[in-house]
RNA sequence: GGGCGAUUAACUCAGUUGGUCAGAGUGCCUCCCUUACAAGGAGGAAGUCGGCGGUUCAAAUCCGUCAUCGCCCA
């Protein structure tokens, strides 16, 4: 018990301070533990580019919650940080920083760059990492890893080794997804398609046969037409079947190309004619492959024109190219109409331009049958995911899954382990180089990003070598991640643990909630509407911003989010502060445990209350132990601010200001009791504030709060006939101040109150005159069976007890009659509807026998109550 | 086109194997600066559980269908 607490809770005093305390004493430290379970979870590698989002601290104070409960539930806890190299997101950055110094990447050699790379994420990669430490994340520091680190490294290459030494990696010129931007191919997954409003071009080409037939065809990117080698139609087509075989010549370029026929073509779309440009897009390709096609690249790796084309079209963007070839072929009259047009764009996520599908030599991983075990991991249950319905999407996407490119044309990455020999032509893939580098030439492309964090969960480990750690922390327990990422990485994931260590990644998989604001957008840099997590950190408390998005993220929609929100978490915070003030403010010295005082000494609201803390541990285990986040939230809040507050502090203080030291020495140690309970409950959610309460409760010899067990449920403790008890004592309080409000009696004005009931019904309320006092305002309590009615009171009914409040000359007639007019209307309604039931022969015989006997009691209960408010308005007429 | 999800009070959400008078927070109305907390206390009003149909003794809950909104895939 030290220094008085401050009447407002101050979270600038307390967060800092505690987070280099927890680190000062290594708590967050983990190593393999053989008395203890581990529970483990990874960090989704953050970005090393990254700022905290609101999104990180959604997802990373629940990674939080879990693991600090882990730890106070006495597994061995293990949370291990890190970082991702991001290939793209980074190589921009520098790229665009060394153009603001005036170096171009052209000028540089790989080395060059790379070292200005490495200065760059020294000097600014790992912001997000002191972000999450504000947070108040505990993770072990110790273990932080970057996906580019020495070990990681060697394990993506041996990954990539032992793959393509099982031929599932393969080299070849294929259509890819191409960004301009970043002049590199992408993955199927790093595409995102938008709806554009655009145009459909028909153009007139002639038939070489001096005729002077067209045959027309549609299209959305009139500029391809210069790589076109082919048109084609159905063969079913009537309307062309005498073109097949022909010749056209192409516009523009001369060349002729020939009129083919393939089931391929839609005879309802556009013509019924299509060009096919087999270099250049992914259903041409096909066609041109089938029917042995010249595949014709028109384009450079920023997507301008390159020699293929007419000398007048060469070096054009493929923008204005679009422009000079509609120009041009309107001039010759070939272009027979535009019409509006929507279509769907396929963007590149990382340079936010349209991808141009792009025949170039990559490296590939066949998917299909590494797919198998992942899929067979979640259909078999070894793996949940939460919530259960993106087993569906994961087993979708595996099922249709198609090989991955995993080569990127760029520098910061982990460089392809290739190497061919400068004569000999030999292929070498190795983790390390050939001894005898200088007649090699390594692979100059690098890895996608995910094909290095697929690893993860035991690339932070030693793997491939084996190790204490490794078997000990894998496989890990929870995976806390966006749905958004669920093919890129959680699936890849569980395809690498089930490849390389033949076992899963982790047990179970939570999918967060997507952050959008309060009109349903998602938060987005652009957009310019996320909100900067410090300066809800500044206003609300971090306790606070961690509760109150915990509050309101549901379960398996999208969170609308809004600062103002947050202040449900911030008045919580110092509802819980004043709570604990008042209870300290009546502490005399050092408070006893509770399991020192005899069960027996202890009252109804003191039972009531231990019987409710241990119904809260329950709850919120349950609610933990199902990923539960919001409703275990409330679980305390409503513990906390109802029961704990609400009713059992103000009960306190009849004991505190009572005469009766013994009962006040025993609601000392109760309400610390319960307190002390809270503080563990909701350490989890907001780790700083308990800790700070925690430190003025304990007694000596007491852990600090973030080790200190978690409560244990006494099932013995939870209590029925104690809760049904006590709510008819609450019902009573609340009946009388009903009176009182709806009377409008001055809250000073100290009322009587008559009871009246069967001895059954009075004789569990008699002991606790003086609660009822004290909480409904009262002066004068009388119970017994056969009082009579005091004359000008209002009446109300609770149970089988009847209650009257005499207000003399106050009462005002209409109001009461009022009143109990609503209340007769209420119970009419119910008792019809029960009495509907209870008549109905089909729901006596088949329905069971407690039910029938529920209505039944139902049934007499309603009709009791109606009896008394009759008479209590017979009287007022 | 295929799939997934949502629709409950003015707003944001709970509602477990179908069975108390459908709940909470915010907001709203009334009263109160009562010796923990006005970031508070007491009380109150507020719902055709999206529509229609079905199963059942009984449906917010299960089934079908339609509508609206959102997401994913093609």
């Amino acid at each position: 018990m030290t220094t008085q607490l401050e009447k407002v809770y101050d979270p600038k005093q307390v967060e800092d301070r505690w987070y280099a305390y927890w680190l000062e004493k290594n708590y967050f430290r983990s190593s393999p533990n053989p008395d203890k379970k581990p529970y483990t979870i990874v960090i989704p590698p953050p970005n090393v580019t990254g700022m905290l989002t609101m999104g990180h601290v959604l997802n990373n104070t629940m990674q939080d919650i879990l693991i600090r409960k882990a730890r106070m539930a006495g597994y061995e806890a293990c949370w291990v940080p890190g970082t991702d190299h991001a290939s793209i997101a980074t190589e921009t950055k520098v790229v665009k920083m060394l153009q603001e110094r005036g170096i171009s990447k052209d000028q540089l050699t790989r080395d060059e760059f790379l070292n200005h790379a490495w200065e760059w994420k020294e000097k600014f990669g790992g912001i997000i990492i002191q972000q999450l430490k504000k947070l108040g994340c505990s993770c072990d520091w110790e273990r932080e890893r970057f996906t580019m680190d020495e070990g990681y490294t060697r394990a993506v290459l041996e990954a990539f080794v032992r793959l393509y030494n099982k031929g599932l990696i393969y080299r070849g010129h294929r259509m890819v997804n191409w960004c301009p931007v970043s002049k590199s191919a992408i993955s199927d997954e790093e595409v995102l398609y938008r709806e554009v409003q655009g145009k459909l071009w028909y153009f007139k080409y002639p038939v070489a046969d001096g005729s002077g037939e067209f045959i027309t065809v549609a299209t959305t990117r009139p500029e391809t037409m210069l790589g076109d080698t082919a048109v084609a139609v159905n063969p079913e087509d009537q309307r062309f079947k005498h073109l097949i075989g022909k010749t056209l010549e192409l516009p523009l370029v001369g060349r002729k190309i020939p009129v083919i026929a393939d089931q391929f073509v839609d005879p309802e779309f556009g013509t019924g004619c299509v060009k096919v440009t087999p270099a250049h897009d992914p259903n041409d390709f096909a066609i041109g492959e089938t029917h042995g096609l010249e595949f014709i690249n028109i384009m450079q790796q920023d997507a301008s024109l390159n020699d293929n084309v007419p000398e007048q079209y060469r070096g054009l963007t493929r923008e204005a190219a679009r422009k000079a070839v509609v120009a041009d072929l309107e001039a010759l009259g070939l272009i027979e109409k535009i019409e509006d047009y929507t279509n769907k764009v396929g963007y590149s996520e990382r340079g936010n331009v349209p991808i141009e599908n792009y025949i170039s030599e990559q490296w590939f991983l066949k998917m299909t049958e590494l797919a198998q075990p992942a899929i067979e991991a979640v259909k078999s249950g070894k793996i949940k995911f939460h919530p259960v319905h993106w087993t569906k999407t994961y087993d979708h996407w595996l099922g249709n899954i198609k090989d991955w490119c995993i080569s990127r044309q760029l520098w910061w990455g982990h460089r392809i382990p290739v190497w061919t020999h400068n004569e000999t032509g030999e292929i070498y893939v190795a983790v390390d180089p050939p001894a005898d580098g200088e007649n090699w030439t390594q692979d100059p492309d690098v890895l996608d990003t995910w094909a290095s964090s697929w690893l993860w969960p035991f690339g932070i480990q030693t793997w491939p070598e084996d190790s204490e750690d490794l078997n000990y922390y894998y496989p890990t327990n929870t995976l806390v991640t966006g749905p958004d990422i669920i093919f890129f990485w959680v699936a890849r994931m569980i395809i690498a643990g089930q490849e390389f260590l033949g076992d899963i990644p982790f047990k179970d998989v939570y999918f967060t909630s997507i952050l959008r604001d309060e009109q349903g957008r998602k938060f987005s840099k652009s957009l310019g509407n996320s909100p900067n997590p410090f300066d809800l950190f500044e206003q609300y408390g971090t306790d606070a911003v961690r509760f109150g998005i915990m509050l309101m993220a549901p379960q398996g929609l999208d969170v609308l989010f809004t600062a103002s929100r947050l202040e449900v978490g911030r008045n919580f915070m110092n509802k819980l502060w004043n709570a604990a003030r008042f209870v300290q403010m009546n502490l005399e010295g050092d408070v006893p445990a509770l399991e020192e005082v005899q069960w027996d000494k202890l009252a109804l609201p003191e039972r009531w209350i231990i019987s409710r803390l241990n119904h809260a541990i329950t709850n919120l285990n349950r609610q933990m132990d199902r990923f539960r986040f919001n409703e275990g939230a409330k679980v305390i809040y409503d513990f906390t601010w109802n029961d704990f507050c609400d009713w059992y502090i103000e009960i306190a203080k009849t004991r505190f200001y009572g005469d009766d030291p013994d009962q006040a020495q025993i609601a000392r140690i109760v309400a610390v009791h319960v307190l002390k309970g809270i503080l563990r409950l909701l350490h989890p959610y907001a780790p700083f504030i308990t800790e700070e309460l925690w430190q003025h409760f304990r007694n000596t010899g007491d852990p600090d709060l973030i080790v200190a067990p978690w409560p244990q449920v006494r099932e013995s403790r939870i209590d029925d006939t104690i809760e049904a008890d006590m709510s008819v004592l609450q019902e009573v309080i609340v009946a009388v101040r009903t009176i009182r409000s709806r009377m409008n009696v001055p809250p000073a004005k100290r009322a009587d109150l008559v009871i009246r009931g069967p001895e059954s019904a009075t004789g569990r309320i008699a002991g606790h005159v003086g609660v009822i006092k004290a909480l409904a305002r009262l002066e004068d309590v009388n119970l017994g069976n056969d009082l009579p009615k005091p004359a000008h009171s209002a009446a109300t009914v609770v149970g089988k007890l009847e209650l009257f409040v005499p207000l003399e000359d106050l009462i005002d007639l209409g109001l009461e009659r009022a009143r109990l007019e609503k209340r007769y209307a209420e119970l009419e309604g119910h008792l019809t509807g029960v009495k509907n039931k209870l008549t109905n022969e089909n729901f006596i015989d088949r329905a069971p026998q407690q039910v029938v006997a529920r209505e039944r009691q139902k049934i007499d209960d309603f009709a009791q109550e109606l009896e008394k408010i009759k008479s209590n308005l017979d009287m007022l007429l």
